[in-house]
DNA sequence: TAGATATCCGAGTTATTTGGTCGGGATTAA
DNA sequence: TTAATCCCGACCAAATAACTCGGATATCTA
């Protein structure tokens, strides 16, 4: 029940272009820096991002990325999903596969627990947008 | 943000184990059948539910498992972190290190969403237990 | 006591995924 | 024109997952 190192850093790198969101665009080497990521790996993050249409670039010399909405119109399950893909405890869960789950034709008893699973995880995800992970500020390492 | 197959099979077996719950020990051999899984990789989830003792073992002829609690009191939370250990969304949140999260000294700006992420998980594990699971039947094949 | 049935244990194997690296091409501001 | 930047695809090593295998140990039944 993990999510993957590109999640976290795509999370991470959304919530510094959150932070620099009035300032134009930001290159990745920024983010790789502050963030202490590859760069090489950052760059294989982004795209999905872009192509999700949450960031946008700004090719050449003076370039980088930006949000394409406010920080408050986007939210992490959007970021998570974009980068992973949509959520699917299980695999019987995923698109392709309406009918059979498992073997049994009679219903599956697991599979309600899943989907409630499932559901939960996309609405905490939801309910979080990188404007409250921004402002919410530091749970202070305390 | 999967499961792992070992952790499906554990529940699926549990439920199994659940419906046979009065009937005493049932074998690995009848759960590998009815759930077409491996016997030999059944043989290996299993362990782990007898040491968090979430079951009982019978050794010898006419021997198997059976739960050591009735159905009702064993929630699939149980399960999940007995086969799979602790739910940890992100590596930063394991037990192991409680204060650097990220390498940010300031309060690291995603790790309240992570939490928050494996509270409400363990707490939909939490809400269904077994008896819910093989009572509440079919989600019919539909 | 002799099978037969089970659990139990640990090592080995194979396939997939993860977490990267590397090289270079395309675009554009200065 | 040069330097900064995004962009793309191939490659690679290590870790993990998903099994398999062989056999030891316990115990019921006949």
């Amino acid at each position: 029940m993990k999510l993957s190192a590109k999640v976290e850093y795509g999370v991470r790198a959304m919530a510094i272009l959150a932070l620099y969101y009035k300032e134009g665009p930001l290159p990745l080497r920024e983010i790789a820096e502050q963030e202490k990521i590859s760069l090489k790996f950052l760059e294989q993050i982004v795209p999905a991002l872009r192509r999700s249409e949450l960031i946008k670039s700004v090719r050449g010399a003076q370039g980088g990325y930006i949000l394409s909405r406010p920080p408050e119109e986007i939210k992490v399950g959007d970021i998570v999903r974009s980068v992973e893909g949509p959520i699917t405890p299980v695999d019987c869960l995923a698109e392709d596969r309406d009918d059979s789950c498992c073997h049994h034709k009679d219903g599956c008893l697991t599979r309600q627990v899943w989907e409630k699973l499932r559901d939960k995880i996309n609405d905490v995800l939801d309910d979080v947008t990188l404007n409250e992970l921004i402002s919410l500020k530091p749970t202070q390492t305390l």
